[in-house]
DNA sequence: GCACCGTTGTACAGAATGCCCACCGGAGGA
DNA sequence: TCCTCCGGTGGGCATTCTGTACAACGGTGC
């Protein structure tokens, strides 16, 4: 019912690109290689591309961008969000913007046993955006985001303040040079 | 042209939701609060949460969902990503589904006035998916994904064999109780 | 040689988008 | 106090895309 690039199923038509005529012919563009349920295509690599680049475009653009048909385009991506290779298209929003502009990452320790614990009460926190265990000195990582220095003081105090977290350390992010980024990856990963 | 939710500009109009009949009357729903420039609206709030939760959902099937104007929604969309909070809506591309399940964070110690050098060296990396300069004792922290354990010694030779770079420490993700997310720091800026 | 899968073209109905207009109502300024 | 500005609401229109079904071709693999 709603638009938006989204998944179908099997094959699909399209209204085409150029005006060939009818039928067949044409070039197999960059061909159906020989990748079936590994990594992925050259073909996915550039439509993730595209994708990520205008993400406001939808499935017949990226037909014609490609050149290829719409149902290969709409295949591609089911097959794409099928292999959970695309999770999906939620919005990107920013910690900044929503007025968190500190970013930190805090090392923490925890004590025998008390995991679990430790990890609910870290999903409570708002503030705290991601979570890992990680091997090492420490036990757990953790990102965070704060108002202002001083914020990030009240946000690690409500972090570290519970029982089974023996000792912690944080590093400011000053700078972020490399922002969260995949494309290089994709690429990688297609090229293959 | 495209379809898929994007901007517009001004006010625009709605197939509304309930048969109200015509003209304005109704709830005001949320109300305009009070905020003005600053952080985001109650509205802003569930708009970003409905679209998160549903990204193939469109503009029309918001305003239904949300109990507004279609015009409405498409404003805040495009209040909001001129504003910067919401940045996008490309794909979510999964590293682990791409074929590089696993992760790791590096600290990097460098040397005196190399960062720079350093900087570029680890862009050029794919397996390298961000960057960040940090207090504390280390200098810089990345965090990078590999094929494999074995990779990611790979990995890591690639990122650390550079001049520059005079001390790093590796720390690999086990688990990941907590995966990036931003929707209750969302809830508690709208909230506000 | 045969079957299977993926790509291609085409068509059609339903639905959503992009955009314009007019009106209402509260906030802020003159 | 009055006026203006801004944001929300409704309605409508042309354009365009989506979702789906169908038939045919070509390459791969059994």
């Amino acid at each position: 019912m709603p638009p938006a690039h989204a998944a179908s199923s099997p094959g699909a038509p399209g209204s085409s690109n150029s005006p060939t005529g009818h039928g067949h012919s044409v070039a197999p563009g960059g061909g159906p290689a020989g990748s079936t349920n590994d990594a992925i295509d050259v073909l996915d690599g550039r439509l993730i591309r595209l994708l990520a680049e205008e993400p406001r475009i939808g499935v017949l653009e990226c037909s014609r961008r490609l050149q290829v048909a719409r149902g290969t385009v709409q295949a591609r991506l089911d097959r794409l969000q099928a292999r959970g290779v695309i999770g999906g298209f939620g919005p990107e929003v920013d910690a900044a913007a929503l007025g968190y502009p500190v970013t930190a990452f805090a090392t923490l320790e925890i004590s025998q046993g008390q995991g679990m614990d430790v990890r609910e009460h870290l999903a409570a926190v708002p503030e705290v955006l991601e979570l890992h265990t990680i091997t090492g000195r420490g036990d757990m990582m953790v990102r965070i985001v704060a108002r202002s220095n001083a914020d990030l003081q009240r946000v690690i105090d409500r972090v570290v303040g519970f029982d089974g977290i023996v000792r912690s350390s944080t590093a400011i992010a000053l700078e972020n040079p490399v922002p969260y980024r995949i494309l290089p990856l994709v690429d990688q990963a297609a090229a293959e």
